[in-house]
DNA sequence: TTGTTAAGCGGAGGGTGCCTCCGTATCTTC
DNA sequence: GAAGATACGGAGGCACCCTCCGCTTAACAA
């Protein structure tokens, strides 16, 4: 947290990108530690194993143990639950993004969101740990550790726009509250047979944000003004 | 959980009945220690303040301390968090449960459940550790634990089925359904201004359940649990 | 009132987990 | 090979969970 004089590290996708601090005479980029690499990778595979089987809840000191590495070490690479619950997950979201994009040159727009979200519940039951993970993420609004909320709510909102433009759908729901109702459905991993019930809770929840018919043609009107790609108008309650 | 020979204790509501065992030639029944029953009260009311303060993981040790008693009466009365959560939130479930009897006899049986649901938000709001207390009644299938879970799926259930018999509702989303729903909607509580994201989802949702006049036959056709398109290749699990 | 006894009390204690701190080891660079 | 930066690891302090058991106390009978 204090070290102003060294390099800037930023932590990319799969990368560790360092950028030189240019005011600084003795800007040495050094090469990561090959141990330092080695040991957080470690700890990630380790992480995957460990909550797989102990839930989000599974102590840390045993994710170490299996990594053959220091609690300090991993300490170290993830301060904090949340950012070893990222790094774990980032790939899943990552895909989950790229389905989205997919998505957007699907037909109907909005059997393309649900299809989207029909997803999201597969890979909720695929991977145990991840709503606990995205929850996390939704929940704690701390904008440090919201890399999962933040691209999952833009892949949402490309799809949720879509639809809104097709005057499919109404426009005053955003992204974010999409996106949280999805991990509502999802909370209740774990019941025998939750993963039918979600479904069925999102095609209703769907079918409620479908524009009536009646008011269809005003809302389409309304939305082609507007760019496809603007998210939601902010309501206010 | 081994004393055989003493009298069965039945736990209800507020009340601790004492029957006989009727094997026993000494089965004098005891009136309940009075210093059992004034801790028990304590430990409750200090509960409701911990919990509330500091949200259901709050530490029971802290009830213990603040209740004046020893960690080890606190668990002799509220074996498990659980107990203790049920315990405490008793009391609002059954108030939600009255509202929901008064509000059969509303005029409109869809905005009967919608008005349910939101006096729902506000309890939550209102009772800050209740949220977590139901989910868990919800969340962990325990038969032991689901007073909270039964009353509430009765309540919705009766709101729910005059919706669906008035032919304003679908009929395929059983109460339980209804209430994981809720809950989920909930889930997102304590991020500032969750209540009204938590009641505006609800609306979407209530939406999603109305059967359209207009379009009556081709939604109840869409309320099919399987795909709406495909032939439904049975999905298992 | 007093004695008997079951019921209840409390908190020590053993266990687990969280997170920090710092002396030591190892790696990169020159 | 030496120097210095970087990372390692685990001891240690803290908080909490839950159980167990010797002691206390309230209810009841005489």
């Amino acid at each position: 947290m204090l070290s102003c004089a060294g390099p800037t590290r930023v932590q990319s996708n799969q990368f560790v990108i360092y950028i030189a601090d240019m005011d600084d005479h003795t800007d040495q980029i050094r090469k990561p530690r090959a141990d330092a690499v080695r040991n957080r990778e470690r700890v990630l595979e380790a992480a995957k194993v460990v909550f797989s089987a102990g839930g989000p809840e599974a102590s840390l000191e045993a994710v170490a143990k299996r990594a053959g590495v220091g609690i300090g070490t991993l300490y170290r690479h993830f301060p904090t639950r949340e950012d070893l619950f990222e790094a774990v997950y980032r790939r899943e979201v990552e895909q989950l993004s790229e389905l989205a994009e997919q998505l957007r040159n699907a037909k109907d727009p909005v059997d393309a969101l649900r299809r989207w979200l029909h997803s999201g519940v597969e890979f909720v039951a695929t991977k145990k740990g991840m709503v606990a993970a995205l929850a996390l993420a939704v929940q704690s609004g701390s904008e440090l550790h919201a890399f999962s909320f933040e691209r999952l709510t833009k892949a949402t909102g490309s799809l949720l726009a879509r639809a809104v433009a097709a005057g499919e759908m109404r426009a005053d729901i955003s992204p974010e509250d999409l996106l949280r109702a999805f991990f509502g459905m999802c909370y209740i991993h774990d019941q025998p047979g939750w993963q039918a019930t979600a479904l069925r809770l999102l095609d209703v929840f769907i079918d409620g944000l479908r524009v009536q018919p009646a008011t269809k043609a005003k809302a389409k009107a309304k939305a082609r003004v507007g760019k496809p790609e603007k998210p939601a108008p902010k309501r206010k309650r």
